[in-house]
DNA sequence: AATATTTGACCAAG
DNA sequence: CTTGGTCAAATATT
């Protein structure tokens, strides 16, 4: 079992090498490319049959005890070199799909936004950067409900509905830029926390107003680790559901080329891949699933969920990110600005 | 002009 | 009282 998280952890590795490859690879005839995109696709290829050639009774097992062994850290030191996959960072309590879209979420990003658009910025009607992670269907759901607080509950603390999860920032490029996810925010306050380093920051969806999306989400450097960031999200966005669908509905479909596949993942993972665990939050539904970008399939029922998920996900990863006219694009300015930001530090 | 961020004040919870 | 979450005015950005 353990090969077979290094399998897909290599390939992860894998692509990541093409990544920083990228600028000399451009000199170089094209089969050379395609060399290395066979590598990665065998890889995942390999990846998937073992997956289906685990017994289907392994297959609950593939949540995130799966993923997460043990609380003992050691076991997860599979590439902890690779620097959008620091396993070491991921948050045991972390579900796959969590997991996933944050990995996955962040390798495209580092891929997208510092080669192809070094800016945060693109001449291009596409905006990758929002909308690789696209679906965060993440349940976060207030299941409690809270009603027409309208009054006295201005703010709450420690919500138990609050999901968090830890999301890589890229070495590269701003590495301020909080993790993009799809969902459009907007900054309503940062605070410093007593034992923090870095201050807190909050936002809210963008829509609030419009949808009265209730979403919320707050984002926190770890001290220890500048490079990761503490999300921990809160509410449910509702603003995806109105037919004038604002955000990640169109912008998910005009990159449907670039890249379809993390929209799928996100479907896929919006099935609760490890649904039991994970403090099971109960009401996973978010479904904004609507948006799967372009017609791979479509529905894959839970079970099979987890098996397709690594395939598919290697699979649009590579076979739409490699194909010819994406390429074409891919190297005309290729500035890596580094801002290694000082921190400040309070007393 | 509209929209987003910054930042200190405000307020509830502990 | 302290702390963290939010508000909202000022400011910046588009």
């Amino acid at each position: 079992m353990d090969d077979l998280i290094s399998l897909i952890l290599h390939g992860c590795r894998l692509a990541k090498d093409l990544e920083s490859n990228l600028p000399n690879l451009a000199n170089q005839p094209p089969n050379l490319l395609s060399r290395s995109f066979d590598d990665i696709i065998n890889i995942f290829h390999t990846a998937k049959e073992r997956l289906n050639a685990l017994p289907p009774s392994s297959s609950p097992s593939l949540s995130p005890s799966f993923f997460y062994p043990a609380q003992t850290s050691t076991q997860l030191s599979y590439h902890p070199s690779h620097p959008h996959l620091n396993l070491q960072s991921i948050d045991p309590t972390l579900n796959l799909q969590e997991w996933l879209r944050s990995s996955v979420t962040q390798a495209m990003e580092g891929v997208i936004q510092t080669q192809l658009f070094p800016d945060h910025k693109t001449p291009f009607t596409i905006r990758p950067h929002q909308t690789v992670a696209d679906v965060q269907a993440m349940d976060v759901s207030d299941s409690v409900a809270r009603p027409g607080s309208s009054s006295s509950q201005r703010h709450r603390r420690s919500d138990q509905n609050a999901r968090t999860i830890r999301v890589p920032a890229p070495r590269i490029g701003n590495t301020e830029i909080p993790p993009e996810d799809g969902f459009t925010w907007r900054k309503y306050g940062q605070k410093e926390i007593l034992h923090s380093k870095f201050p807190r920051s909050y936002y809210r969806c963008t829509h609030q107003k419009l949808y009265q999306c209730p979403a919320k989400k707050q984002v926190q450097r770890l001290d220890d680790d500048p490079f990761t960031f503490e999300v921990t999200y809160n509410g449910e966005h509702t603003c995806h559901m109105s037919s004038t669908a604002p955000s990640s509905a169109e912008i998910t479909q005009s990159t449907a080329m670039l890249e379809p596949s993390p929209a799928n993942l996100g479907t896929w993972l919006s099935m609760d891949v490890g649904a039991a665990a994970a403090g099971g939050s109960g009401s996973s539904s978010t479904m904004v699933g609507g948006y799967r970008s372009s017609g791979t399939g479509g529905d894959v029922s839970q079970k099979d969920g987890d098996q397709y998920m690594v395939a598919n996900m290697a699979d649009a990863m590579f076979n739409s990110g490699s194909s010819s006219n994406s390429m074409e694009f891919l190297f005309p300015s290729m500035d890596e600005k580094w801002k290694p930001e000082a921190e400040e530090k309070k007393d």
